[in-house]
DNA sequence: TACGCGTGGTC
DNA sequence: TGACCAAGCGT
């Protein structure tokens, strides 16, 4: 209910040696930091994508999205200029899909706002979507060696490890009392790879369970080793039971064997990507599918058999899928940009979620 | 503040 | 195998 005081934080700050601690950070993180294709350079742009592409996804993951994005989109105004669709299309796969989203539109105000330049202030890099604390922090540190915090969840981990903070990072002020510690602890003469160091240390040394504390570089200065008790943090709560939802995702071929897509909403769960119809099942019962096809789609069709079974895990829910093979003579009469027949060898130019991705494949497979 | 928002790897 | 986890942000 209050926020830390500054002697609290003082607290927490005497208990270690401050200039040791960064000397021995950054001599670490120089001889083990690892070769990254974002960090090449301190291209501002490159490192802004970089970011958002690693926020809540491992390095493994986003290394070759990384590359083939840069490929694509090598500068902010090829991306300010894409087509949305082929941003989406970049990023399948990746999850999270309104950070795309947000990312061309803040790549958009750049090019219309500052001529193309990422902004190097905290006033106007927060008012770009998709650039929250975190990120501006990475920014302005690592593409442009400013003494500002960059908290993450590694840095609250390793942070939490070394001074014992007991505060549960679940809780978004928890973020504040790592800023404040970070705005005396950070190295004025090398922030960059002062933060980098302290989110390399959390990835390669003081991971979540069982940290390499022999290998660390500041475990002399860790209060959590000092006690033995390094694996009882961070605490961070968490709760929440996923929601199951149950659909026939329906395979809709015409005489010429093409299939039936849709694009999603604008907003919310996968926004702008394409899928199969869906048809909740609880809203329509699978006796009256017929009708429901009919009715959302102007389409008179046959209902087949069963394909396969889709279970989906999302981060917050559950997607049980049965997918339904129909057929049908008709043709489509509703807005080609929402809805369309698409051939089998044009399938694989929309973006697609995972769960649909799947769908798609069993389809590309019967072809051969 | 709490929750919605993806995916793949790990144990 | 299901729960947990990973370089968060928008609302």
């Amino acid at each position: 209910m209050k926020n830390m005081t500054t002697k609290q934080i003082s607290q927490y700050l005497e208990k270690v040696d401050i200039h040791a601690f960064r000397r021995e950070l950054i001599t670490w993180f120089e001889s083990e930091m690892r070769d990254l294709p974002w960090r090449q350079d301190q291209d501002p742009y490159k490192v802004w994508v970089s970011e958002i592409m690693l926020q809540q996804t491992k390095v493994d993951t986003v290394i070759p999205y990384f590359n083939r994005f840069m490929e694509q989109f090598p500068t902010v105004h090829d991306l300010a200029e894409a087509e949305e669709q082929q941003v989406l299309k970049a990023w399948e796969g990746l999850g999270y899909y309104s950070r795309a989203r947000n990312l061309q539109n803040a790549v958009q105000e750049v090019v219309a706002t500052y001529g193309g330049k990422v902004p190097d202030n905290e006033e106007q890099l927060s008012s770009l979507k998709g650039i929250g604390p975190y990120t501006k922090g990475a920014i302005l540190s690592i593409a442009y060696n400013q003494p500002e915090p960059a908290v993450d969840g590694n840095v609250m981990r390793v942070l939490s490890r070394i001074y014992f903070i007991e505060e549960d990072i679940a809780k978004p002020k928890a973020r504040k009392t790592f800023e404040a510690i970070l705005r005396e602890l950070i190295d004025p003469d090398n922030p960059s790879y002062f933060n980098q160091g302290l989110m390399e240390l959390g990835a390669l040394v003081c991971t979540p369970k069982s940290p390499s504390c022999l290998l660390c570089p500041v475990q002399a200065h860790c209060e959590g080793f000092k006690l033995g008790r390094q694996t009882e943090l961070p605490i961070k709560i968490t709760k929440k039971k996923k929601n199951v939802k149950r659909y026939w995702a329906l395979v809709i071929e015409n005489t010429k064997g093409d299939v039936l897509i849709e694009k999603r909403p604008d907003s919310g769960l996968l926004a702008n990507l394409w899928q199969f119809p869906m048809m909740d099942l609880s809203d329509v019962d699978p006796e009256f599918a017929k009708q429901w096809i009919q009715q959302a789609y102007g389409l008179s069709v046959t209902v087949g058999h069963k394909l396969t079974d889709i279970n989906h895990v999302f981060s917050h829910l559950t997607w049980d899928l049965e997918v339904i093979r129909c057929k049908t003579d008709d043709s489509l009469s509703l807005d080609p940009d929402d809805v369309c027949f698409v051939s089998k060898t044009h399938i694989d130019d929309y973006p697609f979620p995972v769960s649909h991705q799947k769908i798609r494949q069993i389809l590309l497979n019967e072809q051969s």
